[in-house]
DNA sequence: TCAGCTCACACTTTTGAATAGC
DNA sequence: AGCTATTCAAAAGTGTGAGCTG
């Protein structure tokens, strides 16, 4: 096994949600749930944080833009509320995380990580047709992190396609070997995007950007909880085709089923006991066909077992219709058993491997375009229906709408975040907790136009207002006991039914803007206090990318032989969601680290809220996922989770918990199907030297 | 008793090896 | 011999529901 430990390097340091963009101007989500939330925060506050005066050496850091390309389909999940299915051997994400990144140096190589945190601190329970907070989170895992199987790619390369997460794998084993994300179950989380500058071996995270789409909040579940989530899934996953309405494996084929069987039983106790109903027509060749042979004989010592395996075998073998009795040929089809999958575990030797290939490619100039590359790649039909479709109808971003509102006690429905006055900073925040090894989580979005009314619309109504109000819903003090996902604005009936005609409008046209389809996110800038600008005003410090020192936190990639400054460290976004309007009194707990150097911010609007999302074609390319970061310790304390019903004037009081980071490990080899780019990397398997330092040797894979 | 979890099941899509044809 | 297209079986991904567990 790998020493992959610790990568104290590389964090992420304290990050914000704050440069979603805007579609249309229109806030996407209603106003918030919690009016106490908003009022709470002061106005100055909400305002966009300041521009950076310090110059830019890049441009490019600024200009850094992620989308949600299936927003749709996640909007149409979250208005209901999102649940994920998590198994012991893994459970992939549907939806999907499918997006689009530009922005990016084309001739630089960047790495894609995905991970998921915790909302909050609390632990659901589906009850009265919504979600309600029930206690406290369960320890906090350790963090786990997918790796992009194309990282490292160059700009060039993640602009050039969809970029599709989807075989990550979510499971509830905490002693999970194969390198899936470890979350609990009833638990809600927030899947995160980040961008990673790669730039040569050594050097990580030249730049750092972190993506948040509210929409893609989540609840683990073993089995799902909501009718409209399993509709929903059922409809929207080709591979639950079977469950349709039409689909062999729909309720009204499994209840028939279960009736043949029946009458397979029934018949066989029959036929066993001389009934009319003769079986010897149904079962021409007896000779193949033990059982039926057997059948016909009412052998008076025939026990239930025998009958059991005389029906069991009846069954399997194709038995021809027989109107009379009610028999249609029902062949039971062979189970294939999975394949353990083999450890995917990527050690450092990967990462370590990768870089002298990363230096080359750089040297060399931009990376070519691997096969993967090719233009019309596959497209999933899975997300068929929420790729392209997303219209104007779903402004995104500040908007954006965190569609979970990280309310402790409730996601709201529709309705009751429909405050359209109430503040729009969208702000995700996890409650601090004092509970060790539970990472508080605060997400932070730009600040929305100030709020008439605090008043919390009546839940469920979906035809609420659009405007969102994220503070409120992320209030964790609100008292609502519903935890009902907030609303979309457009996601009435008439309005899903004609954005879904849309929807298949834009589907039959590939080139169709995704800029009213897609999703923007919120950004985390890189927070490192060398980089104040970009962590303040993402897109007004092009510095990403650029040829600008490291900030000490991307200088600090390393290996288990490096020293401790070099280590790759990715430091929790969830306590690196800025809080612009509070004050580190505000905050539950003082972060480990080194944030404190983290400016302020001013009110100032945010000039990203203003700008389009860009257009672009939707291209999508299988994936093989199955790279990993494990993030072990470091993990935060979490404060415990507050009561359910919590005065709403409480509620502002712990959103904005200092950013505090961890390390980063990695833990996965690439699945051994992996096709694409990265197959090379693992080519190098042993002692790798560096230059710069040594490597990993890969014969032993890094196992959590 | 019951909420939550596990597992086998029957379905589906995806994948990749084998084969055929040029 | 090499390439491409087709076929097919296995693998893998779904939700369901029964049974188990604490």
């Amino acid at each position: 096994m790998l020493g992959v430990d610790m990568y104290p390097g590389l964090a992420l340091g304290p990050q914000r949600i704050g440069d979603c963009f805007y579609r249309d101007h229109e806030p996407l989500f209603p106003a918030t749930c919690d009016a106490a939330a908003s009022k709470a925060l002061p106005p100055r506050l909400a305002a966009p944080p300041p521009v950076h005066s310090e110059p830019a050496p890049q441009a490019q850091k600024d200009d850094v833009k992620m989308e949600l390309e299936n927003s749709f389909l996640w909007k149409q999940f979250s208005s209901v509320g999102t649940e994920m299915i998590i198994t012991k051997k893994g459970r992939r994400m549907f939806p999907g995380m499918k997006l689009k990144l530009s922005g990016l140096n084309p001739s630089l190589r960047y790495i894609l990580l995905l991970d998921i945190t915790p909302v909050d601190n609390s632990r659901y329970r589906f009850q009265g047709g919504g979600w309600q907070a029930v206690g406290g989170a369960e320890a906090r895992l350790p963090d786990r992190v997918f790796i992009h199987p194309d990282s490292p790619a160059t700009g060039a390369h993640w602009q050039s396609r969809t970029i599709s997460f989807h075989y990550a794998k979510l499971t509830n084993n905490t002693l999970d070997s194969q390198g899936h994300i470890i979350l609990h179950s009833l638990h809600r989380y927030q899947p995160r995007v980040h961008v990673i500058e790669a730039r040569d071996m050594l050097r990580w995270g030249g730049g750092q950007h972190s993506f948040v789409f509210p929409e893609t909040q989540f609840i683990t579940v073993t089995a799902y909880q909501n009718n409209k989530i399993t509709e929903l899934k059922i409809s929207s996953n080709p591979f639950a085709k079977g469950f349709r309405e039409e689909g062999m494996n729909s309720k009204k084929q499994r209840d028939a089923r279960q009736k043949r069987k029946l009458a397979v039983l029934t018949e066989t106790v029959d036929i066993v006991n001389g009934d009319p109903c003769d079986s010897t027509q149904l079962l021409p060749h007896p000779d193949t066909n033990p059982a039926v042979s057997a059948t016909p004989t009412a052998d008076p010592n025939t026990t239930g077992a025998d009958l059991q395996a005389l029906t069991l075998a009846s069954l399997q073998a194709p038995l021809p219709a027989d109107p009379t009795c009610g028999f249609t040929p029902d062949v039971a089809r062979f189970q294939g058993t999975l394949v353990p999958e083999q450890p995917l575990d990527l050690g450092q030797a990967f990462m370590a491997s990768q870089m002298p290939d990363m230096g080359l490619s750089m040297s060399d100039g931009m990376q070519e375009a691997t096969g993967s590359e090719v233009t019309n790649a596959i497209i999933e039909s899975s997300d068929s229906l929420g790729e392209g479709t997303f219209s104007s109808s779903f402004p995104s971003a500040q908007t954006s709408s965190p569609s979970f509102a990280p309310l402790p006690q409730s996601f709201p429905f529709p309705a009751s975040s429909n405050d359209p006055t109430s503040s729009s900073s969208p702000t995700l925040s996890t409650p601090s907790s004092t509970s060790p090894s539970m990472q508080s989580t605060t997400f932070t979005f730009p600040t929305p136009p100030p709020s008439n009314t605090a008043s919390p619309q009546p839940l469920l109504s979906p035809a609420s207002s659009p405007s969102y109000h994220p503070a409120a819903m992320m209030s964790r003090h609100t008292a609502a006991q519903h935890t009902s996902f907030p609303p979309l604005p457009c996601q009435s009936q008439d309005q899903m039914s004609l954005l879904m005609q849309q929807d298949d409008a834009l589907s039959n046209n590939s080139n169709n803007s995704p800029t009213e389809q897609n999703s923007e996110a919120f950004i985390y800038p890189n927070p490192d206090p060398t980089q104040v600008n970009a962590l303040l005003a993402p897109t007004q410090n092009p510095t990403f990318g650029a040829s600008y020192a490291f900030p000490p936190h991307m200088q600090n990639l390393s290996f288990p032989n490096m020293t401790s400054s070099q280590a790759l460290h990715l430091s929790n976004l969830s306590h690196q969601a800025q809080a612009p309007f509070h004050t580190p009194s505000s905050l539950p707990f003082q972060p480990p680290s080194c944030f404190s150097s983290t400016p302020s911010l001013p009110p100032a609007a945010h000039p990203q809220l203003a700008n389009p999302p860009p257009s672009y074609s939707s291209v999508e390319f299988p994936y093989r996922s199955d790279m990993m970061l494990h993030h072990p310790s470091l993990i935060p304390q979490r404060e415990p989770p507050l009561p359910p019903c919590l005065p709403p004037s409480t509620a502002t009081t712990a959103i904005y918990p200092p950013f505090s980071s961890y390390p980063l490990r990695l833990c996965q080899d690439p699945h051994p199907s992996l096709s694409i780019p990265l197959r090379h990397l693992y080519r190098h398997q042993h002692g790798h030297s560096h230059p710069q330092g040594s490597f990993l040797d890969v014969s032993t894979r890094a196992v959590f």
